[in-house]
DNA sequence: GCCAACGTTGGC
DNA sequence: GCCAACGTTGGC
């Protein structure tokens, strides 16, 4: 899952212990939230920061959970067309595991995996919720030096 | 700041 | 239903 540091960091989930994911407002990022279960682990990946990568990891402690800020009128993510009788956008609670001991760059990334197997390398991808095959999950936990798994 | 990628909008 | 225009994302 993609979040741009200066707006909400690995940090300030670890500070916040878990966080309702709200705002996105793509359907196939959305339907990748909708497949979500609990206990889920997650890569947080660090976007439009320097250097982008994956900064640490989370688990799912909440799944299939109306995004509220669809129906809040104050909200950037306000969506008008969404009815609270039939909600458009469902989302997940993300819990803090751990902070990567230093993050892990998305050249590096690019070095190990092929854009078949991890979207995050793929050009021009946008997608804030991308799956991680397990195969690659674990590759990717071995060079993040975690010791939180 | 540039720009490629790509999703969304709206005229037709 | 097509597609040009436009807006956003995000790496560089």
């Amino acid at each position: 899952m993609k979040s741009e540091p200066n707006v909400y960091s690995i940090k300030d989930l670890q500070h916040d212990g878990e966080t309702i994911w709200d705002g996105v407002r793509n359907y196939q990022a959305r339907n990748f939230l909708r497949s979500m279960e609990l206990g889920d682990l997650v890569f947080f990946y660090h976007s439009n920061s320097n250097p982008p990568g994956i900064a640490g990891l989370g688990k799912i402690t909440g799944i299939n959970l109306h995004d509220p800020s669809q129906f809040d009128v104050q909200s950037k993510y306000y969506d008008p067309q969404s009815h609270p009788d039939k909600p458009r956008w469902q989302t997940v609670k993300l819990g803090f595991l751990d902070e990567f001991p230093t993050l892990l760059p998305l050249d590096e990334l690019r070095r190990q995996f092929n854009p078949d197997d991890l979207w995050v390398v793929r050009r021009g991808n946008r997608l804030s919720v991308t799956p991680v095959p397990e195969s690659v999950a674990l590759q990717i936990l071995k060079l993040s030096k975690t010791s939180s798994i």
